[in-house]
DNA sequence: GCGCTAAGGACGGTTCATCAGACCTTTTAC
DNA sequence: GTAAAAGGTCTGATGAACCGTCCTTAGCGC
């Protein structure tokens, strides 16, 4: 059999051998560190508490909202319904949901939300990896939004910038009907796969961007940006959508790396 | 307490209440549909199989490489040993890893590998959302590496175009040097979640992209696209660089298109 | 008003993935 | 020939997740 002679790397751990590959290899340590990180495998508990409680952050669950049952809900999450309990019951304890039993009852979004959490340690320790991350997701989405949003759809979300021009003065609002602007626009490219991506980065940017200062006039032409973005995916004009969402997102970033450590 | 009446919803399960909020809730059943789809919670066992797999498979492990030992690799990826040894074990029975005993062996990348297994009925069943996944990542990396590359790095990538104009008659070891240029440009971004994210979208496409019949004239087109992709990069200008990534792509899916049951 | 029913709440037992650690076996480098 | 470095094996402990059952609450309909 062929083994790999001692080689000069083992910087990385991983010998790679010699001749013709070497070639093509683009020596990229870079990449097998990342083949070799950490696995972090997320139990189903987790995973469900994040996932419920980054919609009802982001308000894609408004308060008061109903949820499904627990036995019903337990099944569509494909979970069991303990675990599903352990799940609410953590949302209930930080304030989020609240139940009420008997006949008519159920799991209920609380009404008001509790006070948003700043950013964890974990969180601000790698918020550029977060932000590049966001950039990918947003961009790809913004042009696949061009290439396929439909006209009632475009529709919708010009009158959420019209809703975004009422609240420059209320922020938290204002966030609101930014993500929702987002994450429709994600809607619009028909995949579930981004929206839930969509939801995800919105969800980590959230923290974030809750310390940020945001007089009126900054969100004023952040959707003057939304508006350009609009624009251009309405003429499905993919390229101007990247730079539009790319341009958009930067501001967010810029004010970041100035309040931030950077990494 | 404020309790939400029964609402006429009830059609996703979750029942949003009235008035001010449905003005920018924008009436989003499809999102969330998203945050009640079914949890799945991967084990570190399946993550590591998948992990070590996939850099096999797209070659980041040449054939020939050697592993970093089991006691040294367990603790890089945070698992405990007998869990690795699962995982390579399994690698090892499909063939892509073997074994040696003793001081100086270690558990190498197989060589030669074996033939790759044609997509799963899941993966088919679902190509449109992996190419949409796709498409969002790619792009998004293309515009943060038109943002950020560095000379030296688009140098290196530049030589990858070359040595796949030479291998345009030899489409495993073409598709080896396009899988290494994506994946640079990955790196070129400085994100290690981009270049996480890009390998894990290259695996999955993998399956797909073999499915197709790839005369030299598409590999030639495909590479000028390569080329036009890094001169947009390699000028910073983002919005050329996402349009020309869209256009590379769009080719695999339209031929994708015509071959599978359009889900 | 009475009971039915739909909801949340609480156990108990089982299974299985994972961990941690010790120990065995093989092979080579010195 | 011995020590070191590697893979291979085993066992017990732990905790997550599952499943099923039962209890408690409270509204709805007759």
């Amino acid at each position: 059999m062929s083994a790999g002679r001692a080689s000069p790397a083992a910087a990385t751990g991983a010998e790679v051998p010699g001749p013709a590959q070497a070639i093509i290899s683009l020596e990229s340590a870079v990449s097998v560190e990342t083949v070799f990180a950490p696995v972090h495998s997320q139990t189903a508990f987790e995973e469900t508490v994040e996932r419920l409680g980054t919609a009802i952050k982001l308000g894609m669950l408004p308060p008061g909202t109903r949820l499904p049952a627990e036995r019903e809900l337990c099944s569509k999450l494909e979970i069991a319904r303990s675990t599903l309990r352990q799940a609410l019951l953590a949302l209930a304890q930080s304030g989020h949901l609240h139940a009420t039993r008997g006949r008519g009852g159920g799991t209920f979004v609380a009404d008001p939300q509790p006070p948003g959490e700043p950013p964890s340690p974990e969180v601000l320790a790698c918020w550029r990896d977060i932000c590049d991350e966001r950039m990918a997701v947003e961009v790809g989405v913004a042009v696949l939004a061009a290439e396929r949003a439909q006209e009632e759809v475009l529709d919708a979300l010009d009158a959420l910038v019209v809703v975004c021009d009422r609240l420059l003065e209320d922020f938290p609002a204002y966030r609101q009907a930014d993500v929702r602007l987002h994450i429709g626009l994600a809607e619009a490219t028909r995949s579930s796969r981004l929206v839930t991506a969509m939801t995800e980065t919105q969800g980590a940017m959230s923290g974030l961007i809750s310390l940020i200062a945001h007089p009126p006039e900054v969100l004023d032409s952040a959707n003057d940006q939304h508006r350009r973005l609009l624009a251009a995916v309405r003429r499905h004009d993919q390229a101007a959508a990247a730079r539009e969402m790319a341009e958009h997102l930067r501001g967010t970033e810029h004010v970041l790396a100035g309040l931030l450590p950077s990494a």
